[in-house]
DNA sequence: AGCAGATGCGGAATCGACTGCACGACTGCT
DNA sequence: AGCAGTCGTGCAGTCGATTCCGCATCTGCT
């Protein structure tokens, strides 16, 4: 049999009883300096370790978090995730790994089960419209904390960017090369982000003076292959926009992929802006321009925002900045638009 | 306070004592169908949760598995760690994530907390010599399963690629297009992986009658930053290789940005071969040429071999074969070398 | 009617650690 | 010497769910 090792084992190793063996290891003052020598010697002699279960049955506590993330493979999240992580080990909590694969319907499985393993607090991406388990979740007063996207209503703070400024920037920024003709590929509408992000596409542009045309709009999930179909299906167009602009990392990586498939040039030919600067955008050639928020500072600032609620206090949302990094992929427009000399051309 | 409804109160409520609804609630066939239904209706009237910790204390089972991987960033391991969570939650287990952060120091950490926590049974891509906190677990007797890297000598199944063959490949491949200056940047010699594929290298170049040359090996720590140091060093010898082989993704990546830093045309100037078919590659221009395995493959693979261990069968490791994927990111030897023309040659 | 066997249920012990309470020993003061 | 206060310790109850054991009831058969 593993790991019968309990502390009353310890305890009678040492000669003490298990109450004191308990105060020794939890480091309670109230022991003499030869209780603790015993009581080290034989737990170490035993290779005793706690049984967190146990324990946190007794304490009603658990250090443990969950982190609830609509996708790990996609980077923008895996960042987020290994601030979040770290921040907590560093707290002394584990961190309960939660992948909603972008579907409600697992994102409210995985709550029932944060539920049951009675974690001190949630950070969470969350997804739809707050129906559901999350309510629920909520209504139980389990500490939560929101991190990238929100659910609009509901009272938890968050950790967001801004989505807002990050696209009008862009928008301005194609604008000022003088494009009109600006394509957008955005998430889920099931998410804040996707919803924000293609507004604020919306309101940049006719700031702009320039009417948002639909058809320059693709729906996406902020998976690779949506990104790829979205824009393979805008670059088919008659008129084909002459910029894009991504709103999740993944979808970047398919525009990209969509354009080397019918090899365009990027930053001549078609004009694409992503989202998210990571190491992937910056390996890149030519080099992405990019909306670029900070997903590791993401992380660690709603761990320390979850150990605030965790301690009772009140804790006011942030929405962090992002900045426009411009390189390669973006520049005036051509002459002759994207696919107008092959594709669309021989149309007419 | 939040949380307080217990079995007790379900029981309660639906007029029965807490054996019965602890039955109804967990399938016990023994309950009668008046029982059933008034224990349901209380329940979920209570909404009650059952806890899952007071569950494993009792059941001596925490229906928990530890992932303890090097970097989730890594897109590799982020491949690996959705596979191996989704069907480990499909079998109705929770994952606890850890990440080493490539870290001996930091495994040994998670490696304790593991064991406190009693999961059920670990996956866990290692690092080190397997000495410290990872014998004493497995000493323990907690079931484990090594996933993509091993630690040799110790007697736990595994899933891993094929290393040796997927070098022997890229090296072949090179090497038929006329190449005998192969640079080549290597991963952590603290991993399984990391030597093995240094070996390949050193093994199929003497197969190809071409001496390793020291000069040309660079020892990198599986980050992007690390690919980058790597790849400029390469390429800043007086005689530099004509093709790199990078033995990671992220280091890929680091390789594919030192040479638009320089301005290489990858695939005329230079040939670059990486490692994994990630959502990355594929994104690049030119398409790389790549050693591809299949993560997400590993992963259900590893948590398939994890739960007939716990089911106490005796499972064989398993070696996953790996291809060579041809792209545009490697051709001939150009007649004159990548950076002769521009600073060795002024060296002169 | 009488009996064997099946069935559903409740009482109580249990998993392992923590902690309130009480007690004995010791110290320091008057 | 006597007393109050401190300190270290152990006993036993508790957290919430599961499960062994035994009892009562019911069914079906002779």
């Amino acid at each position: 049999m593993r790991q019968n090792v309990t502390i009353r084992d310890v305890a009678q190793r040492a000669g003490v009883s298990a109450a004191t063996a308990s105060r020794v290891l939890s480091g309670n003052p109230s022991t003499s300096a030869s209780a603790r020598a015993k009581v080290r010697q034989a737990a170490r002699e035993l290779q005793f370790h706690v049984n967190a279960r146990a324990k946190s049955l007794r304490r009603q506590q658990t250090d443990t978090i969950g982190l609830l993330l609509p996708d790990i493979r996609n980077p923008f999240f895996a960042e987020i995730a290994q601030a979040a992580e770290q921040a907590a080990l560093a707290a002394g909590m584990t961190t309960l790994l939660c992948n909603a694969n972008e579907s409600t319907a697992q994102q409210d499985l995985y709550l029932k089960l944060l539920v049951a393993q009675r974690v001190d607090g949630i950070i969470a991406a969350p997804q739809g419209d707050g129906s559901g388990k999350l309510d629920e979740t909520i209504a139980l007063g389990l500490p939560l904390v929101f991190v990238d996207r929100v659910i609009e209503g509901v009272d938890v703070p968050s950790v967001t960017s801004d989505n807002w400024s990050g696209v009008r920037q862009a928008v301005r920024h194609l604008v000022g090369l003088g494009h009109r003709r600006i394509g957008f590929v955005t998430g889920s509408q099931e998410t804040s982000t996707g919803r924000e992000r293609l507004q604020a596409y919306r309101e940049a542009l006719v700031r702009a003076g320039i009417r948002p045309d639909k058809t320059l709009i693709r729906y996406g999930n902020f998976q690779t292959e949506s990104g790829l179909v979205a824009a393979r299906s805008l670059l088919d167009l008659s008129q084909p926009p002459t910029a894009v602009i991504a709103a999740d990392s993944l979808m970047t990586l398919g525009v990209v992929q969509a354009c080397n498939e019918l090899g365009l040039v990027i930053g001549e030919t078609l004009s694409v802006i992503g989202y998210d600067d990571t190491e992937t955008t910056r390996a890149l050639s030519p080099g992405l321009t990019v909306i670029s928020h900070d997903p590791a500072a993401m992380g660690t600032q709603a761990f320390a925002m979850l150990r605030d609620v965790l301690g009772g206090r009140r804790v006011p949302s942030v929405v962090l900045p992002v900045s426009l990094v411009i390189r390669n992929s973006t520049g005036p427009v051509p002459l002759v638009s994207a696919s107008a000399t092959s594709e669309s051309g021989a149309r007419r």
